[in-house]
RNA sequence: GUCCCCAUCGUCUAGGGGUUAGGACAUCGCCCUUUCAAGGCGACAACACGGGUUCGAAUCCCGUUGGGGAUACCA
């Protein structure tokens, strides 16, 4: 998209409304924000708007900056938040009753209602007729005296109200399908839209990167700055990221929010890359991308501008790439509070260490390599019946898996290479395949029919341990 | 309903008047291998549709269809 913008230091804000959890599509938006920011220099704000009281939630702005730090934003003031700031945003309205851009409205909620129902009834959407906007101020004065409750209303323009979009490009929005909304509500309290356009001015914000969601209540900012007299920032907006049925992402389709991918096992690095390249590209075939390496290359241009379905499949590889990237060590110190969660404590760092090498190649995230550990330290493994029953049907697997365990048991080194030997010579001796004492050795000692390679597998599990599960197995096999 | 936005492989995307339409994930196959992974190699797979404009359209314009958003004294 290519839209006029000038270079150079810019001063850009987050702020979501502290009402849940934060959502990946926060998370997307406020990552570009950082990202902007980090490319121009200038300064990121984190403002958490709840002036809607009843639904905010102090335990939620608590965790929105924890999973905005955990996936390693960093806000450069704030948080502000904006309940702090009603008294700022009235004193604005003050200043927009007292110069004529504002007026008071005194259309009850009944009379409202009626109205929108007569213009749904019509087909058409319902806009304030703008029945106060030019009352007889002795009747304001009257009803005002009275006491009567009253909303404050922005006078709009009554032209066309455009505006250059970063990622939409040109926007028009005529006089028709806008009207005098509310700044203030009768109970005294700011309305959203007054809020933000008080604190962006305030805070001298530049550039507006938020969703789509809000782009129809942009041309309402954009009057409200200029009645205000501030500068109209530059904005951008993002579409929606979608579910895998195309619709808005729902907990249908899992996971949602940043706490619940944390708690999945997945890596911070590989959300923020995974985020940031669903809706922005640098433009080669790059996809695997430090925040340092795209805020090198990041412009808002780059921006897409149609929806993303999330994908988990990918996040999850992108997850193995950055899990890829640790070392075992620092790969025990993230596994810590999965290991933590399963009750696999206690155990023998380097065998835990060496669990780990072993697995790593075959878990996409924390949770998934932490919940394939236990097996190696189990007492007991379980064994799937049919499985039992196909090794017992063969009567020839059982003798010659318990010659095995006996020679293993007198093995003087119990090593990889050692008990590799050992089988393949009982194999040779036997005149069978090595693999046909290999499968059920895994299973004996593991439960399972795939994983690491034997011989690592039955060294890290132990002499004891080994001979223990080769003997509860045979035991089975009768 | 009305207004607004969007439309390249199943998914994320590159490209943007003349390309064998590129990459990644997923899928499938082969190699490696005691198994499962990982890894290597390869295959399959897209410009929603209809009209224009043009020598030439996936690319520009209009429409249709489909999807999404907004329609509050919520944010």
């Amino acid at each position: 998209m290519t839209v006029i913008d000038t270079p150079g230091p810019v001063r850009v804000r987050f702020a979501p409304s502290p009402t849940g959890f934060l959502h990946v599509g926060g998370a997307r938006t406020a990552i570009y924000n950082e990202l902007l920011r980090r490319a121009r220099g200038g300064a990121f704000i984190l403002r958490i708007e709840d002036t809607d009281r009843e639904r905010s939630d102090d335990r939620m702005t608590r965790q929105i900056q924890d999973a905005l730090a955990w996936l390693g934003l960093e806000w450069d003031e704030g948080p502000f938040l904006q309940s702090e700031r009603i008294e700022r945003h009235r004193e604005a309205v003050a200043g927009l009753l007292a110069a004529g851009k504002a007026y008071r409205c005194f259309a009850t909620q009944e009379e409202l209602d009626a109205a929108r129902k007569e213009a749904e009834a019509r087909g058409s959407a319902f806009l304030y007729p703008g029945t106060w906007r030019d009352a007889d101020p002795a009747e304001v004065a009257r009803r005002m005296a009275a006491g009567e409750p009253f909303a404050v209303r922005l006078k709009m323009p009554g032209t066309a109200i455009t505006f250059d979009d970063f990622v939409r490009g040109h926007m028009v929005f005529p006089p028709e399908v806008l009207d005098d909304y509310v700044l203030l509500r009768s109970d005294g309290t700011p309305t959203y839209h007054l809020s933000v356009c008080v604190d962006d001015i305030d805070m001298g914000i530049t550039h507006v990167i938020r969703g789509e969601d809000h782009l129809s209540n942009t041309p309402k900012h954009v009057a409200l700055f200029q009645a205000l007299g501030g500068k109209v920032p530059m904005f951008g907006h993002l579409p929606l990221i979608l579910g895998q049925d195309k619709k808005r992402l729902s907990k249908r389709f899992g996971a949602t929010s940043v706490e619940e991918f944390r708690a999945q096992g997945i890596l911070p690095q590989a959300l923020y890359n995974y985020l940031a390249l669903l809706g922005w590209s640098p433009g080669d075939d790059r996809e695997l991308m430090t925040r340092d390496e795209m805020s090198a290359v990041f412009t808002p241009e780059r921006l897409n501008d149609s929806a993303a379905v999330f994908d988990q499949a990918k996040l999850l590889w992108m997850n193995f790439q950055y899990l890829t990237r640790l070392s075992t060590a620092e790969l025990v110190v993230e596994l810590g509070p999965f290991l933590a969660e399963i009750g696999l404590t206690g155990v023998d760092p380097v065998r835990l260490a060496t669990a780990v090498e072993l697995q790593r190649p075959r878990a996409q995230s924390l949770r998934e390599l932490a919940e394939s550990l236990p097996m190696y330290f189990a007492e007991r493994v379980e064994y799937d019946p049919a499985l039992v029953e196909k090794y017992k049907a063969d009567p020839t697997v059982a003798p010659l898996l318990a010659e095995l365990a006996a020679r293993y048991a007198a093995l003087p080194e119990f090593s990889v290479a050692a008990l590799d030997e050992a089988l393949r010579h009982l194999a040779n001796e036997r005149g069978v395949k090595a693999g046909f004492l290999i499968h059920p050795l895994r299973l004996a000692v593991s439960g399972l029919t795939g994983g690491p390679g034997v011989f690592d597998l039955v060294a890290l599990v132990g002499r004891e341990g080994a001979a223990r599960r080769l003997g509860e197995f045979l035991a089975l096999l009768g």
